[in-house]
DNA sequence: GTATTTGTTTTATAATATTAAACAAATACA
DNA sequence: TGTATTTGTTTAATATTATAAAACAAATAC
């Protein structure tokens, strides 16, 4: 059993926190901001492909009337399955990081 | 400025947590217990040196006296620059997951 | 001096990440 | 219409990382 890779748990997060908003470009700017560097957009597709196929997202096809000009988005979401694995990286995470504290790296 | 990769993480975080103890097969340990599965010592070699040229680990040769057969380790540790990428992914890591509560699981 | 133990290093392959460009669909407005 | 603009998705080529297995090295024991 393997981890996440990291570009997939960061995908997964940012579906999360873009509730019902999360599209290709969303997710790389939530990304972006997160991580403090600018990513580019294969750094997303393929993990979210990935995702999508390992049923961890699901993908629909966003409102058909946006406002301005642009294709329609497609939307993205965490399927139960995906929420699982989130808690599961999170666990390892903790395990990895327990004890670590600021005093540690003075 | 990229991440650190997660086996950079996973190896960095095991060499500080084996204080004075770490060597590639302890290194390789702990990763496996705090991952909850087996690593294999190429995913460990390979970062370590990488971490190594990097200037996060400094490497020495240890005792040259161990009690019984086998030979003598090379113990890592980590130099300030180690810290400091530890500190900066430990940030990012934390705006990642900012939030995120057992709630949000349910 | 050779078997056993402990440990390091290399190599081949698979999986991920990065970058850049191509492609697609919607709106606006002449 | 029809073409420019905007927003968005998909592909493809390359570089970097990860995985697995095996080879190599140095120490002790007897």
């Amino acid at each position: 059993m393997r981890l996440l890779s990291r570009s997939e748990e960061y995908v997964l997060l940012a579906v999360w926190r873009l509730q019902g908003n999360a599209y290709t470009l969303s997710i790389l700017d939530q990304i972006s901001e997160v991580t403090g560097y600018q990513w580019q957009i294969g750094a997303i597709y393929v993990p979210l492909e990935k995702l999508r196929k390992k049923g961890y997202l699901k993908k629909k096809k966003g409102d058909p009337t946006p406002e301005r000009g642009g294709r329609s988005k497609f939307l993205y979401e965490l399927t139960d399955l995906g929420r699982k694995a989130l808690r599961e990286i999170k666990e390892v995470q903790e395990t990895a990081w327990a004890g670590i504290s600021k005093i540690t790296f003075d």
